[in-house]
DNA sequence: AATTAAAGTGAGTAATCACTCATTTTGACG
DNA sequence: CGTCAAAATGAGTGATTACTCACTTTAATT
């Protein structure tokens, strides 16, 4: 078997319900649009990395655009999968997490193991959002209907453990977000060559992350 | 006189050097390429926007990509300036900065103005470098070779002091960068339309930024 | 006023673009 | 094997692309 289990997972979808030509063109598109961009890249450079016809592209994808947006779709959703579950924030408040060192340093792995795997589409995502406003609007939605009042809850939970400075929340979230952000930007996109020790690496981002936002 | 003085500040230039019309040539191109992206912005439209027919482009830029390189070079040289003036290390050694908040402040300040100055411009170098590997590579060495061994031995030399966290000296830099870069990128990029307080926030994210680097 | 070089013009060009559609291939069924 | 619908094909389409070049305009100098 062909190693896609991770366009897939990716996609969310059964391994029936997309033929290996519709495979090709999904996996070609992916790693085209990431190295030269949406713009500079052309439906019959696709096809042909396909290994199909162009034609066969828009039994598919109507335009262009749309399987730009197959692709991004998807890659924005697992962005912020992690927030999407409902126990999420049970768990914080159940002691699942007793410490806000806890929540970070679950969300960091989780979110190095994402990057890692899906890469590509994740530039995609990233590169695109520049230029596309409605994928932007699309990402800022999620963000405020899933993400942030969630973690707003979580970063007043632990300021009032006195675990946390006392700075808005808003402004924890920020940091906390560009801090582990920042290193996965470093470590996967500006110098993927450096020779890290990821796991070195991570320990010190966190015990940074911590400091910065302990109570003084 | 029109307000253009920010392009000739950016490019390096005298006034007299460029015509009226180059300038147009040069702010639609900043524009554009900043809001759509290089590969999508035709030579047709820059023209159209700046007023000009599309074979005058030509005459001052022998290919498209001249004309986003004749952007993108002195945007890169600028975003690393204070780096490359030659007093910059000896400031710091001089007891210019007595300790490495007061440097990582007048670095922030200085970045802020520059980012908030230029941010069409920056935004292109950025958005582009993703695609454009001679970029990249133009980048990767200005920064070997003009800031990072400056920045290490600033960095050194507040750890013997017994300021900083004893991480590799990289690290630091890191933290440093993408704390500060991490700002910016939300200030200016993601929620521009937030309605943020700027000095109060840069204070927090100092402050963040030394207790996550201080030696414990 | 005449000269001249530089700056600017815009119609023209071959190549490429996203997309269409009439036709062919494929593979599951009886 | 024969049937048939779905999948795939690739030549063809008009629009747009970056770029050229023969020509005109501008403006400074004689």
């Amino acid at each position: 078997m062909d190693e896609r289990k991770w366009l897939f997972d990716l996609l969310n979808v059964e391994e029936q319900q997309l033929s290996e030509k519709q495979l090709n063109i999904l996996q070609a598109a992916i790693e085209m649009f990431a190295e030269k961009g949406y713009a500079a890249t052309s439906t019959s450079e696709i096809a042909k990395r396909a290994g199909v016809a162009e034609g066969t592209i828009f039994r598919h994808y109507k335009t262009k655009k749309d399987l730009l947006l197959a692709i991004v779709k998807p890659t924005l959703f697992q962005s912020v999968a992690p927030f999407l579950a409902k126990k999420f924030v049970k768990d914080v408040f159940e002691n699942e997490y007793e410490h806000y060192e806890q929540f970070v340093r679950a969300v960091f792995k989780n979110r190095y193991e994402f990057v890692k795997t899906y890469l590509p589409a994740i530039r995609v995502l990233w590169q695109e959002m520049a230029f596309h406003s409605d994928i932007k609007v699309q990402f800022q939605t999620i963000f405020i209907n899933h993400v942030y009042d969630k973690f707003k809850q979580i970063v007043e939970h632990f300021q009032q453990k006195g675990e946390l400075a006392l700075f808005p929340p808003e402004t924890i979230i920020r940091l906390t977000i560009t801090t582990i952000a920042g290193f996965l930007l470093t470590r996967f996109i500006v110098m993927p060559d450096y020779p890290w020790d990821d796991e070195q690496e991570m320990e010190r981002t966190i015990q940074f992350l911590m400091n910065g936002l302990k109570k003084t």
